[in-house]
DNA sequence: TGGATTATGAACCGATCAGTCAATAAACAG
DNA sequence: CTGTTTATTGACTGATCGGTTCATAATCCA
């Protein structure tokens, strides 16, 4: 619950009583909730429990309730988003179509392999609240561009030779199709379907 | 706000007294209010004022708020799931692979031609409820399959001697790509993103 | 005209919502 | 020790949440 020795380990020589949580564990609390629950669906107090803070220390924090989202949204992608894109573009892993591979097998690989219903964090919260909140669909939008611009990498790579119009277009394609993926896998989709689906988009 | 005629029109010969409003026009308010904005986001004042009904009227019409909105998931599957399915089975059209093409440009009509940003209601569903609501979450899937299976036979017939897996892989891919593009277009995704990936997905 | 039946509207409900605040506690500096 | 700074806590806020209840209204049938 708590890390006496935080200011210890982050080297703070701030004055005043230190803090008795870990911020990473807190901004982990909060992305596993906004990600399985969505922005609404989580309340003040689902969040007091999973991260043992009361509201006061939450409020020190951030800014309200939009701003924990935002900020769990940005954990996403340094952990996450950014992790794939790095992967996709690291030739030490394989083949760029090896790592296109790997790239569609994720939402197969947590949704069956680690029975993960949560789908993407991204694309849920671009269902969610990129519609209505402009700071946070710059920032998705963002995202989805990077995550484009990887795969673009791995499609060069795996088609040379290829026209760069084309290329940008199958890469944009993939994306599109991983993103399909994660949202069908919140309805429980069947692992044939995403398998022939990652199938077909690969064999080209 | 209110239709005095509702009886005689639906041809109602019930006792009591006549219902002032109109049930499509109810349903149509509520699609499109969890269309929108999906379930938690959607409060029982924003119905009343967008229905024009009461507490009472439409909890005498409903069960309650988790009920609405399975009503509204279904009237969409009637009104856009199972008209986008006749389409792509509807050889009167053009052939599969222009029903295919078509298809494929319903996202991007949407969002570009009528600045629709809402997406595919089943797809927010999918990201929204699916995961929580067992029931929500098996009619969801029922949609896919339903819409998958038309796809199948628009690929099919625009792939004479095409193994039937492999067909079935493909139209399982194109799904994945309509659900994609639809998450993706809550975000603002740009035309020529869609037009692309579009294109990439039917040049095969 | 007088039930019977159904729909409507407004008041009301406890619960929960996100957010605030002031008292207290724990550290450091002098 | 005292004063300063920062963190934690729990009580509190007004608003809003989804949902209920009931008196009244509007229709049909007899």
């Amino acid at each position: 619950m708590s890390d006496k020795n935080d200011r210890a380990e982050t080297g703070d020589i701030s004055r005043g009583r230190p803090r008795e949580y870990n911020e990473d564990n807190v901004m982990s609390a909060l992305l596993g909730l906004f990600w399985d629950k969505g922005y609404e669906a989580t309340s003040l107090s689902d969040i007091m429990t999973a991260t043992g803070l009361r509201k006061g220390s939450l409020y020190s924090l951030f800014g309200g309730k939009r701003d924990m989202y935002l900020k769990a949204l940005m954990r996403y992608e340094r952990d996450y988003v950014a992790m794939v894109c790095i992967m996709l573009k690291d030739k030490n892993i394989g083949s760029g179509a090896e790592r296109l591979d790997q790239f569609l097998s994720l939402p197969i690989k947590a949704a069956h392999d680690n029975s993960d219903q949560r789908g993407c964090f991204l694309c849920n919260a671009s269902a969610d609240m990129a519609a209505h909140d402009a700071e946070i669909r710059d920032f998705i939008r963002q995202c989805y561009a990077d995550m484009t611009a990887a795969i673009e990498q791995a499609v060069q790579e795996s088609w040379p030779g290829g026209a760069l119009h084309h290329i940008t277009a199958r890469a944009r394609l993939l994306m599109a199709v991983y993103s399909g993926l994660r949202i069908m896998a919140r309805s429980d989709l069947a692992r044939d379907y995403m398998d022939s689906a990652k199938i077909a988009a690969l064999d080209f």
